[in-house]
DNA sequence: TCTACGATTTACT
DNA sequence: GTAAATCGTAGAA
């Protein structure tokens, strides 16, 4: 079962601590993955400084932070690496949640062949540019829709379990000024696919 | 046009 | 622990 689009038109930091716990779903011609979600960090828009839509910037690759919640943000990073961000917050509100870290549940052997080399599984996708690989993201899934797409999308774990969110800095963004401090990065307290603690 | 650099990963010392 | 790989994007010229 999916999430209504009024989940994912709210604030950067409830989404990203909400979206733990829940699935992400890859379908391709390959096969099927699904994934459940153990670490997001949040942008929280125009005044954020970490966030590329800082200042209302609006150019060619943050449009699909522009979009309203429930979207997809990929973009390339160091030239080599894709990253995953679920659009949070209303049309014109560019705050966006960036996926970090996730287990792989189902579809192992498709992931194992699209991380072809890599000897230990908590090492598949315990981080941005690592998960993009293995679920087979790039820029083709860039503004597709969450709540609808067949290609990727959100699904609700109807099964939850306990579990505590642990808040910590977010990762490379020593460039943000006062902002690099703030606690927004959130993850499973103890899952082993966390990519830093 | 031209230049600098990044929401990273991997290999090597 | 340190550094190379590698290129699209943003902002300046």
């Amino acid at each position: 079962m999916r999430f209504p689009r009024s989940f994912f038109t709210r604030d950067a930091l409830s989404v990203a601590e909400d979206l733990l716990g829940h699935f992400l779903v890859r379908q391709t011609e390959k096969g099927k993955i699904v994934a459940r979600i153990v670490e997001t960090e949040a942008y929280c828009g125009i005044t954020d400084k970490a966030c590329h839509t800082f200042g209302n910037r609006r150019t060619e690759r943050t449009e699909a932070m522009f979009l309203p919640g429930g979207h997809a943000y990929v973009y390339m990073i160091y030239g080599m690496n894709f990253c995953l961000n679920v659009v949070a917050a209303g049309k014109d509100d560019p705050q966006a949640v960036l996926i970090r870290a996730v287990e792989p549940l189902e579809g192992i052997d498709l992931v194992r062949e699209n991380r072809k080399g890599i000897v230990n599984d908590r090492d598949l996708t315990n981080g941005p540019g690592k998960l993009a690989k293995a679920l087979l993201v790039d820029r083709s899934l860039n503004m597709c829709d969450l709540v609808k797409g067949n290609e990727l999308f959100i699904e609700k774990n109807l099964h939850p379990f306990d579990f505590s969110v642990v808040s910590a800095p977010r990762i490379n963004i020593g460039y943000a000024g006062e902002f690099k401090d703030k606690p927004w990065r959130k993850y499973i307290e103890g899952n082993k696919f966390v990519s830093k603690l």
